[in-house]
DNA sequence: ATTATATAACTGACTGGTCAGTTATTTATT
DNA sequence: AATAAATAACTGACCAGTCAGTTATATAAT
């Protein structure tokens, strides 16, 4: 016979809510949000459904909720990232991209885009969210950079929100990709190549014509 | 009083089908496969749910037409549009690139990507369908139009598929921006000019290097 | 220290509403 | 009259949300 003082639970106030999350982000990632149950999210938290009651007063809080705490922490290691005035707007650029990309794979930030999308209809709300806090943020981080280029003479004279746009299609289409069609052996894409490709394509493009 | 003989309903075996696809896509692309409910399919389709049955199996099966059906189409405009040899690669790029980003916007086409990337994670089945018969198909299309662009030394001796992914990222983010973020007056995008200056850019990436 | 008491955390059976899918019936067409 | 098309009432599974009861932990009393 073992140990008969076994618990069957332990109070953790503090550690729920955002164990709690974690379990949401995979089930509501893998399900979406109609058919994702509150009772897998539960089980998943090693805790009963009625605990997420608790700390959450419905299920679309939960989601909200999400949408809310994880990408925060990304978005601030991007803009600290690009931060630093002292390099040339053609080589932090690339880093950026390349930083962006880096986390692309096993980051929890890249589940959202898709789940986003998927739930815009029903919860235009979040979608809100989401396009204010993650996109319009990055976005600026990435047109700073490229008005700087402009004006440093580095990069042709382009629509700057345009350009900053044109330079996360293709990360966002890997984070797409890779969360939707390589889960099937079908159709493998080698991330970091054609990201590599994308920036050097990108800055030809974007390189202002040399003088003669 | 208005006519007595009004018909409740009529016989119309053939256009039924269709006209479910229809409706299917608009309430599918609004709520979600899970939250989308047959009888508003029905409703919008001016019959009753049972009528539905008549014609598809379960609901999996409608939605399942749906990916069947819907972008074949268009694809094939597409490849049409490709085929002629005589245009040089630099000059057909571009053109078929526009002729993409023409049917973003009122199409039927552009509401798929979100509906299938939303349902990826339930209907894997599904997503993989639409990467075979719409991505794949389209890839293709675009792979052939680099491969040329290289062969006739116009353009520089990149990786064609990564190319090709990274000449539609940008469509696929108009895409998505306008069946998502736009519908808030909050975050307007020009698609049009964000296409061109795509177009400029992508096509100054990929050009060879001027013979000296 | 040990034990009693209070309270906050957690559980899991239950309820009420929703909706996919079925079927008996009605209505149009030939 | 016979048959095909469509309806609408029905069933049963499912699950979000509730709540009465249970268990761990903190605090007070001895």
């Amino acid at each position: 016979m073992t140990q008969t003082t076994a618990q069957r639970w332990r109070r953790r106030k503090d550690a729920r809510p955002a164990e709690l999350l974690d379990a949401a982000l995979d089930v509501f990632f893998e399900k979406g949000f109609a058919a994702a149950r509150l009772e897998d999210i539960a089980a998943r938290a090693g805790v009963s459904k009625g605990t997420v009651y608790l700390y959450f007063s419905s299920k679309e809080e939960v989601f909200e909720a999400l949408v809310h705490a994880i990408p925060q922490a990304n978005v601030e290691q991007i803009a600290a990232f690009a931060a630093d005035p002292a390099i040339p707007a053609d080589e932090l650029l690339p880093r950026v991209l390349r930083f962006i990309g880096g986390f692309i794979g096993d980051q929890r930030m890249i589940k959202f885009p898709r789940l986003i999308l998927g739930e815009a209809g029903n919860f235009p709300k979040l979608a809100e969210i989401y396009r204010r806090e993650v996109i319009a943020r990055g976005s600026t981080i990435l047109v700073r950079i490229i008005e700087r280029g402009i004006a440093e003479g580095r990069f042709r004279r382009v629509e700057p929100l345009h350009a900053a746009y044109a330079a996360i299609s293709p990360l966002l289409f890997t984070a797409i990709w890779r969360t939707t069609f390589e889960q099937f052996e079908s159709a493998p894409l080698d991330a970091e190549a054609f990201i590599e490709q994308h920036i050097e394509t990108f800055l030809r493009g974007l390189a202002a014509e040399r003088q003669p």
